[in-house]
DNA sequence: GTCTATAGCATGATAGAC
DNA sequence: GTCTATCATGCTATAGAC
């Protein structure tokens, strides 16, 4: 196994700094001075700090997809892999107390700053939206399965962005309990065949 | 009436602009290149950036009070109370799916910035908690009016994070729909006396 | 591939004329 | 109260030695 490359380790230093620091506001002296290398070698992996945001944002895409398939595998009835979801707002809670959610927080951002990768990064919320939708619709709410994907997703960005507004984790876990309730009396519709 | 003084104009003209475009990515060049005055008048009525973003703060502060207090007068049902607040995404859908939620966003933003006026901020968050946990609480679920309360910002929360990200209207009004019908379901127990 | 050095620019903030 | 300089700093980005 190779070394990690200065490359792979520019953007995963990045992702989490852009995450904990918020993307205009970090800077390449920040980046390079964490990594122990020089602003000048920064330019030989990435032109623009517009290219280092493309790659975090590719990272999380992958990481994402990567995080989705693993629930797809681990739980077979749908209501779990939704369980699987839902339970990262308590996994990451501190994080998410600290900082509020990475994917929600870099679009609202990038919305505010009118660049050109708020789609792109807008494409992760749409990756949750579908792989939910899906296990909706395998619930037998086929004809919801996206509404219903789009509120739990919105659900659970309201909880992370009043979380980093008042850093009460006890409201996160009655937030996640009543997220819980409200799956397990969703009605389970059996399909027709 | 006297003539708006420049001071109020640099507040009112920041709050706009930290709005859209995010607090540390507004500059002084900006904000007195939209009022027509010099960069250098700006040190005159504001010491340091920081100043006016507590003045800005402090306008938000205000002005809430000052919506929550018509809206407490001009209904007196604490239901149709609770409507108002519901319907600020409605008649903000524009701005909020460009901007997301003046509040949630600025409050997200200076947490990762780790900045002294995040508490601030939250204050407003916590206006809006204190008044609907009043609602709430005629309403008679004075046990947990407050849980209800961060429920309910929570969740018009989560509407603006998705608003700005998808900026789909369509979503904002079906979630709008959901926490109206959420509210009339909500049993309206009589107070013990 | 990594470094040092530096250009070029925008920023927050200051000094002083009017 | 408003203006025109101007300073010092930090930023993205480039050039070129090693």
């Amino acid at each position: 196994m190779p070394a990690p490359a200065t490359q792979d380790l520019i953007v995963q230093k990045a992702d989490a700094l852009f995450y904990e620091g918020g993307f205009a506001a970090t800077s390449f002296a920040e980046i390079a001075t964490a990594l122990g290398i020089s602003r000048g070698n920064f330019y030989y992996h990435f032109k623009t700090k517009d290219e280092i945001l493309d790659a975090v944002i590719a990272r999380r895409l992958e990481r994402t997809r990567a995080m989705l398939d693993r629930w797809q595998t681990e739980s077979e009835a749908p209501r779990e892999r939704i369980l699987s979801f839902i339970r990262i707002l308590i996994s990451n809670r501190t994080k998410i107390m600290a900082f509020g959610c990475p994917v929600g927080t870099l679009c609202s951002e990038l919305a505010k700053l009118d660049h050109a990768a708020q789609s792109r990064a807008v494409e992760i919320f749409g990756l949750f939206r579908d792989w939910l939708a899906g296990q909706f619709r395998a619930l037998g709410n086929g004809d919801r399965a996206e509404a219903l994907a789009l509120h739990l997703l919105a659900w659970s960005q309201g909880v992370a962005v009043m979380a980093s507004a008042f850093r009460d984790e006890s409201f996160v876990r009655s937030e996640v309990a009543g997220i819980e309730h409200w799956l397990a009396t969703l009605p389970d519709l059996p399909q027709a065949t």
